[in-house]
DNA sequence: ACCTTGGTTCAACAAGCGTAGAACGAATGG
DNA sequence: CCATTCGTTCTACGCTTGTTGAACCAAGGT
């Protein structure tokens, strides 16, 4: 029927695909932990040891699933730094793919998401802090960035009241001076010549 | 030896309360679903099934672990609510219950929890709202909650680098700014006569 | 037409889980 | 001193999970 060029390998690929994206929905929906090789074969129409042979185990596949690209990282001044993170921070809350999703919602309960989240975290933060002349730098970069992790998963994953459906614009425009404060100085460094 | 009066009464007490005792703190380390009915009575070294004869399920258990003492919620005037939820951040920084961690690490893959933490969070916004005088009171009630938790989770959970081991005066101090920008009126509400 | 490749399914195992009920044994009360 | 309560342990059941290896069967090459 559909398949007019139904080579093998492009059959896999498309079966290896759906799989993922399975797994993808499964994991950002209810984490690691209770999503099961079953149900992500099932989501697929396939049978669970297929997965297994994709992706060599449960542990492959969540890694695969939520490797996503990581978002574009920061730089230049303490302004331009400011107005980045609240242009990463407006893609996130229109739409966060599901990737992404997946990591943050097992980052709590899951050991390899907690570090994969770490390790985001602490790059992104070394951005931020250096564009920031201030004694506490890096405290300050480390505090943004756990504030807007916040927001992003009281949208997406908590779905808080009002924050899960408003307009990704207003949350910007409410968080901007926030963000301006917490990324501009308050003192400066001390040996600063 | 250590029992002078070791009425069985007092001993039962004893030993519900540690198998409490563990049961929260492997719930705030590992999240529900990590967490064994057998690891729980080997912490409180007895027998599982003893375990179950106190709590009637996994899930009882887990609900007399996690609910705590809720936190004064906050009201008055605008710049008073602010300097309440940085008070009550205070709290949260220096020693958030162990219940309280237990519950904010098993809410993004436990329904139950995060039943629980919209709950509060749904009282505690109100509170916030109403302090507001602005046409988005709600929207900015609920973004400070959710940047606050995302603080708190950073600290206590995810253990973010220099956030783990700050000085909570710092933070706060830090975030004072921001949650005053947050709580304080951008435009009032359009029928105030 | 045959054999082979390779995508896919079947059937099953071992381990771990929550849970239940019988059984034990020391303190209690008559 | 016996009977009983009651805190506690023992044993085991049923179920689900991740994982495995053999088996199936349509497509490809020769």
């Amino acid at each position: 029927m559909k398949q007019v060029t139904d080579s093998r390998a492009q059959r896999r690929r498309d079966t290896q695909a759906r799989i993922l994206a399975g797994a993808r929905t499964l994991f950002a929906e209810r984490g690691y932990e209770r999503t099961t090789i079953r149900a992500v074969a099932a989501a697929a129409t396939v049978d669970p040891g297929l997965v297994m042979h994709y992706y060599r185990s449960k542990e492959h596949l969540f890694v695969q699933a939520t490797q996503g690209e990581l978002p574009p990282l920061p730089g230049g001044s303490a302004e331009q730094v400011a107005e980045q993170l609240l242009d990463r921070l407006r893609q996130s809350l229109t739409e966060e793919p599901t990737g992404s999703l997946a990591l943050l919602r097992s980052m709590l309960t899951h050991p390899e998401a907690a570090r994969e989240i770490l390790d985001g975290a602490r790059a992104h933060k070394d951005r931020i802090s250096a564009a920031i002349p201030d004694d506490q730098a890096d405290l300050r970069a480390a505090t943004v960035s756990a504030a807007l992790i916040g927001v992003i998963l009281g949208r997406h994953l908590l779905q808080l009241d009002h924050l899960a459906d408003a307009d990704p614009q207003q949350i910007i425009d409410i968080l901007r001076p926030c963000v301006r404060s917490l990324t501009a100085a308050d003192r400066p460094p001390r040996d600063s010549r």
